[in-house]
This record gives C-alpha cells, structure tokens and sequence, in this order.
RNA sequence: GGCCCGUUCGUCUAAGGGUUAGGACACCACCCUUUCACGGUGGUGAUACGAGUUCGAAUCUCGUACGGGCUACCA
C-alpha cells in the first residue's frame, strides 16, 4: 500500500519567478506525472515585509505559460487548503507549543537591539557572525533563563516574543537525499532557529514542515540553498510527527549565473533574461524581460532546464513533455550546479522552432509581425511564409526581420551591393525577365528559377551575377531564404512592382 | 571564520574499476549555397592537484586546492 505521491512547489511572492524557481517546479511537475501523483502549489508568504503584490498572480502565469499547472493550489483549491501560509496562521501555533511543552523549543524575549548586541559581543577572529546557539542561549532573556513564574508573566503582559527550536548539544542528524545520498550534520553547529515570530507568523522552518505534513507531502525538492537548513527540518520531523511521515528529500543543485548563484536582483546585467516572463516590479518600477517575451517557446524553455542537470544516459536532447515524464528520474539529477549557458539555450529553442509545425506557430508569428501596428495577415500566406523561414528563427521575434519584407515593400535597399557591377546587360535582362514573367503559367519556385537561367544562358551572363541583385530587389538586403522561393510567395504582381521600382534607381 | 555540498573539454554532460574518455552548445576548417541561415563532413579541446587501495582508477579512500550554498523574527 503504497501512498500517492504528492509533490508540492512552494515560492514566496516577492517576485519574478526565475530559472532555478522553473526547474523546481519541472522536477516537482515531472515526479509527479510519471508517478501518477499530485503537484500542489503553496504560497509561501509568512514574511509581511517581502510581500509583493501581483507576485502571486505572476507565478500562476508563469506556471500556465510553461504548461505546468498544479493540481491544488490557491486559485485551483483543493482537499488540503487553504494554500496560502498567511490564511493557515493559526495553524502553526498549536505546533510551537508542543515543541515547548515537550522541551524541544522555547520562549525567547530578546529585542531586535539585544540580538545585535549579542552579534556584536561575541563576534571576534574565529566566530565572525555568532549565532543564538546552545553556546549563547543561557546568555540571553529566554524562557531557559528566566524563571517560569516570569516568563508567564511575560506572556500575560503580552510581551513580544519568539519561539525557538532548542538545537540539542551532540547529536548528528542523518538522512538520505535522493541526489546527493547520505548527508549528516552535527547539531551543535546549527543555531536555535526561530519557528514562529513575533508577529505570530510561523518561519519557514515551521510552516515547511507543518504544511507538508498536513498535506501529505511524500517527497520534498527544493533547492540546494535549503541544505544546510535541512537538519532543523528534520528535528522538527522527529519531534512533531514522526520520520515515518516524513518526506523524501532532494535538494536540487543550483543554477549558478556567471558568477555564484542566479540572483533575481540582476537579471538584466548577464544580457540574457533569468525570468521566465517578463516581471515588472511594482516597488521600484523596474521591468525586467522574462525568456517568453525574448522569444522562446514553452516548450522549448521546459526542455532546456530538464537538460540544465539531468539527461535520460542516451544521447537524446530534444524532448517533449510527454517523453520528460516518462523518461526523467531524480536519481540522475547531477548533483554538480550547473552554469547557465544562453547560447545552448537558445540552440534549444531553435531546435524546437524548425521541428513545429507551421499551425502551432502561426499564434506568436502574427504577433510578432504586427510589433509595429495591427496588419491584416492572409492566413494562407502566413502559413506559406512560416514554413519558408522558421529554419532560420532562433527566437520567435526573429521572425519579423526574417519576414517582414514579405508583407511590405522593403524600407532600404542595400544598392552599393549590386551599384559597381551594375551594366545596360543586367538591365536588359531583368526587363525581358519582366515581360517573361508576366505570361509565365505556373508560378513556382522551379519554373522562375528555370526561366531565370534560361534567360541568363541566353544572354550570356552568369545567372549567379544576376541573383543578388535579383534578391536586393525583393528582400532590400543580403539575408533571406532562396529568391525565387521568395518570389513565389510574394506572387507576380508583386514581384514584378518590385523589380520595377528598384530598376528605376539603378538606372539612373 | 564555521558547517554543508560540489569539482570530466570554454559551457551542459556521458562513462558507476579495464573505452583511442563519448555527445551537445560554442569555436575553427571544408562541402552545399554566388545572399544569410539550415544541413553535411572533419578539427581544436577535459578527468583540479597529491597520496593511497588495486594487476588495473575519471570511477573507491584520504589529504590539499578551487568553486558554491548557508551562517536573519527572508524564503
């Protein structure tokens, strides 16, 4: 009887979601799928003071845009909400008291002044930050040090107070990552983390290991950011509930930008996004551009970070949702973090764009074609256009410069490529060209390419010298795909005006 | 400083005692194409260092170095 596996991503709202954030909730997604499980989404927002609005509701987006939707969640309810840590506050509390009453916590009455005190006091060569330990603890205004009679009399004052977890002295905590195997600590080393606030507000510590417990959580990945945290985590396990019920956990390497950790603080300075879409911070009003705006494809973004530390042992790289549910295991996550390298990132988006279809893309093709105004686009000749340039777009928006001269007559005209090599022949030629064209049957590729060097042939000049002046005419520039591919989708008329009207620059 | 985690081409990684250490991105060359890409072929390029265990070590052990994380009434 196995239990159902239950996953859950739990952020804090106080901002955009980046790289790292997504590939939790990929793994978390990914676990839970192939093993038929539930992915919950908790909103961890116990801290009042880092609380950002629109945060939440932007994760959820993020969260849809990328195709990794929770079961439960707030907006998507569930058996075990509420789902927002801020409307389970007076859930917490009934657990602190226990800790106390069992003698694993206890009551702490320090100032915000007498902390920093305490910091400054016992700071020196060899212990540059002091931590509220066993070492201090008998130090301080505390329910270990004050005498019962006073601490209740503390409390009926209302006075304001912490509750602390009480670290034993010489005990090892050991448990089994998924990723990294057996981890031990010594409990001397950790401090008396708080569990619940003065506010009334639990920490991380307590929440994380109340809620997943409540919501039976039966395997727990988070960042690896947690790992030196996870013995607290796991005393709370023993004391409160039990290590029968307690998770499995992987702590997930990091991905690390060019220098350390992926900060959400500098997305913009490594000149690639870190967001995965854009987030505008409402505090300082800053915009920072997200993967979805820059141009990838969901699809694409979720395959690149399955790949940024895990692979299936094959060769294969391109995978889809469907494949990374049924091929990804934890077990071989690399447990090395992982430098976040944009040019493969983008390769991988490339990779997705060429093997789309041309009906999947025609939604963000279109708007990226009308970035500069409402166009009223064909939906066949989008459709032609799409599958003529995708293999070339490596973003989404490259599509507009790859296209756009498609829908209307070039703006410039690279003229000093063709000017110097420029004769009354090729002139000659693209006029007769033009006659031809005009009572051609069968406009295609094959038959302008075949009259174009037939035509060349008959006048003696070398087809490969007329091509580019040909493609300036229609494209404006030296980029594109082949020119008479363009000129089939651009059609006779067109085609015809726009040699014509670049002839008369030439000429003259 | 302390604790914890990590370390294979520049980057992401494969290889879990025996391989010419494999692939991908990037880079370079050639081919294709008289545009630019795509594509194809080939190339440069790595086991951090030092000991040990072993017939044999990228792989196991220890030490060193380096990198990262944590060290808040933040998550």
């Amino acid at each position: 009887m196995a239990k159902k596996v239950r996953v859950r991503f739990a952020p804090s709202p106080t901002g955009g979601l980046h790289l790292g954030g997504v590939r939790t909730v990929l793994y978390n997604y990914l676990f839970a799928k192939k093993n038929g499980g539930d992915f919950v989404l908790r909103i961890e927002d116990t801290d009042q003071n880092r609380y950002v609005a629109g945060a939440e509701q932007y994760i959820f987006d993020c969260l849809q845009w990328a195709g990794l939707e929770p079961d439960e969640s707030p907006i998507h309810g569930g058996p075990y909400g509420p789902y927002r840590q801020s409307e389970r506050k007076d859930l917490y509390r009934q657990y602190a008291d226990k800790l106390i009453k069992d003698g694993h916590a206890y009551y702490a009455f320090d100032t915000p002044e007498e902390l920093e005190k305490m910091r400054h006091d016992f700071k020196n060569e060899t212990n540059p930050s002091p931590q509220y330990d066993h070492s201090v603890r008998m130090k301080m205004r505390n329910s270990l040090t004050i005498p019962g009679e006073e601490v209740k009399k503390l409390l009926e004052e209302k006075t304001r107070f912490v509750i602390r977890i009480k670290m034993p002295e010489n005990d090892t905590v050991s448990f089994t990552d998924m990723i990294r195997g057996d981890v031990s600590f010594d409990t001397s080393v950790v401090d008396d983390k708080v569990l619940l606030k003065a506010d009334g507000m639990p920490t991380y510590h307590l929440a994380v290991v109340v809620d997943d417990y409540l919501m039976k959580i039966t395997h727990a990945f988070r960042g690896e950011e947690w790992l030196s945290s996870a013995p607290v985590h796991i005393l709370l396990w023993k004391y409160l509930f039990g290590y029968e019920h307690m998770p499995a956990w992987a702590h997930l390497p990091l991905i690390l930008g060019p220098s350390g950790k992926l900060s959400k603080r500098d997305g913009a300075k490594y000149g690639y996004p870190v967001f995965a879409m854009t987030w505008n911070d409402p505090k300082t009003g800053e915009i920072t551009e997200g993967f979805r705006e820059k141009g990838f494809l969901p699809e694409a973004f979720i395959n690149l970070l399955a790949l940024l530390g895990w692979n299936d042992g094959t060769e294969q790289e391109i995978f889809s949702k469907e494949e990374l549910i049924e091929k990804f295991s934890i077990e071989r996550v690399h447990s090395g973090g992982a430098k976040f390298d944009y040019e493969k990132a983008k390769w991988f988006n490339h990779e997705w764009i060429k093997r789309s279809d041309v009906q999947s893309l025609k939604y963000e093709v279109r708007k990226q074609l009308s970035r500069d105004g409402d166009m009223a686009i064909d939906d066949a000749f989008l459709e032609k256009v799409i599958a003529l340039v995708k293999d070339r777009c490596t973003l989404l928006t490259d599509f507009y410069d790859q296209s756009i001269f498609l829908f209307k007559a070039p703006g410039q005209y690279d003229l000093d490529a063709i000017k110097p090599k420029w004769s009354a022949a090729k002139a000659a030629f693209f006029e007769d060209y033009c006659n031809e064209l005009q009572n051609i049957t069968g406009w295609n590729t094959e038959t302008l390419e075949t009259k174009f060097k037939e035509l060349a042939a008959q006048k003696n000049i070398k087809a490969g010298e007329l091509q580019l002046p040909f493609r300036i005419m229609l494209v404006g520039g030296k980029f594109g795909p082949g020119v008479f591919a363009i000129a089939e989708v651009l059609g006779k008329e067109e085609t015809i005006r726009r040699i014509k009207h670049i002839f008369r620059f030439l000429n003259s």
